[in-house]
DNA sequence: ATAATATCGATAACAAAGTATCGATATGTC
DNA sequence: GACATATCGATACTTTGTTATCGATATTAT
């Protein structure tokens, strides 16, 4: 079989926030129809979707059930077993991540944060802030797989190819550049430029035709 | 002429933030096989995607006039002409948002920003923070088109549907939840869930393989 | 001048993603 | 029990995006 398609597996947890929803309010079973008009999909695009993921399949007539796709969804993404991950880069942005609860829901655990300024004070959380210089050593002890940037652009690939060489292999980067990373290092950029083009180009598009 | 691909148009801004380093430097042309190295990406594509802004296209054995582009991609972009924002939601990412002054960059201006606790303080930029309630006026005395969303999820939802009664026509979404909206409103859902499936199961695969 | 070469644009082939169609099958109604 | 219907999965088709190919053309070197 092939692999799931890149446009399917960002669907995937859009549609397992909805299944949990009708989960809590006691819906049992769900048809593709419906979790297509909820997201303005095609049904069929739906069906598809969950036919790489789903065991047994839908039934016709009543659709598929929402606890076995919850389930198998969160299997899938990995949910299950978490990831550690490192954050460099503790300002506003990188305190924001820091802080954020949701994480943990997607399988993702902070276990340490890096500045190069080590005086910054986190105020909620009050978690330890780590001196740029003490990563390789905690990456390599913990063997931590996930780096996450959220440094100035100027010093992205500085800390991206200092992440690579500690031994992380996936970089999830929310600095506005695109980093330079070899074949076997997985890498998100996070270009909040690109988002906004998409998003301007259909407001133009909009107020033209009004 | 057909409208420029999606995918074409989140390539732009990264072009440009090349080009803007190489127009820095003093150089004056450069090839598609130059761009398509940086970013790996193949030739063909990145010659048709300049194929769709550039008015005199590039020149045989030298390329593309590096000023050219960057006016002709900077115009297209409409970082020429700034659209203002309203930002609900003053929390860490929302603050992080405020602070960021890469908007102005990207022809984004937030005008002002709101919270239903009023009391926040914002401490490096000292900006007002308004009540939500007072939204609705703002945007329509303003003409406000474009609104920005960092509350939790639980009032994502309804914080949406005040924007676009209040005439907002543009919503990015930066909460964890994917907004219901009408057809003739912009959306654009930033959800980091779905970056992060591409991210690990890139991971995975590069695991496997070691 | 002539030749070699890097690059372009255009066209065509290919690949990936989305959509339409259709027969099969549970479920509920008459 | 027969019939209508919502839904499924499979297959075929369409659209969108990427990659390969090729002739044409500036630039540089001989």
């Amino acid at each position: 079989m092939e692999g799931i398609s890149k446009e399917s597996l960002q669907r995937l947890p859009t549609y397992l926030r909805y299944l949990n929803e009708l989960h809590l309010n006691g819906i049992e079973s769900v048809s593709s129809t419906t979790i297509a008009d909820r997201f303005k999909l095609n049904p069929v695009t739906v069906r598809k979707d969950l036919a790489f993921i789903s065991e047994d399949g839908g039934k016709p007539k009543t659709g598929f059930s929402v606890a076995d796709l919850v389930a198998e969804i969160s299997e899938f993404l990995g949910y299950n077993n978490t990831q550690d991950a490192v954050l460099v880069g503790v300002g506003k942005l990188g305190s924001a991540l820091l802080g954020y609860k949701g994480f943990s829901n997607y399988g993702l655990n902070i276990v340490a944060s890096f500045d190069c300024k080590t005086d910054i004070q986190i105020d909620s959380t009050k978690r330890e802030i780590n001196n740029i210089s003490m990563l390789p050593d905690l990456v390599k002890r913990l063997g931590v797989n996930i780096g996450i940037i959220t440094v100035p652009a100027e010093s992205a690939q500085a800390v991206c190819d200092l992440m690579i060489n500690s031994g992380i292999k996936a970089i999830w980067n929310f600095s506005p550049t695109h980093l330079i990373t070899p074949d076997n290092i997985a890498i998100k950029n996070e270009d909040m430029a690109a988002s906004l083009a998409v998003l301007s180009q259909r407001l133009t598009a909009i107020l033209k035709n009004e």
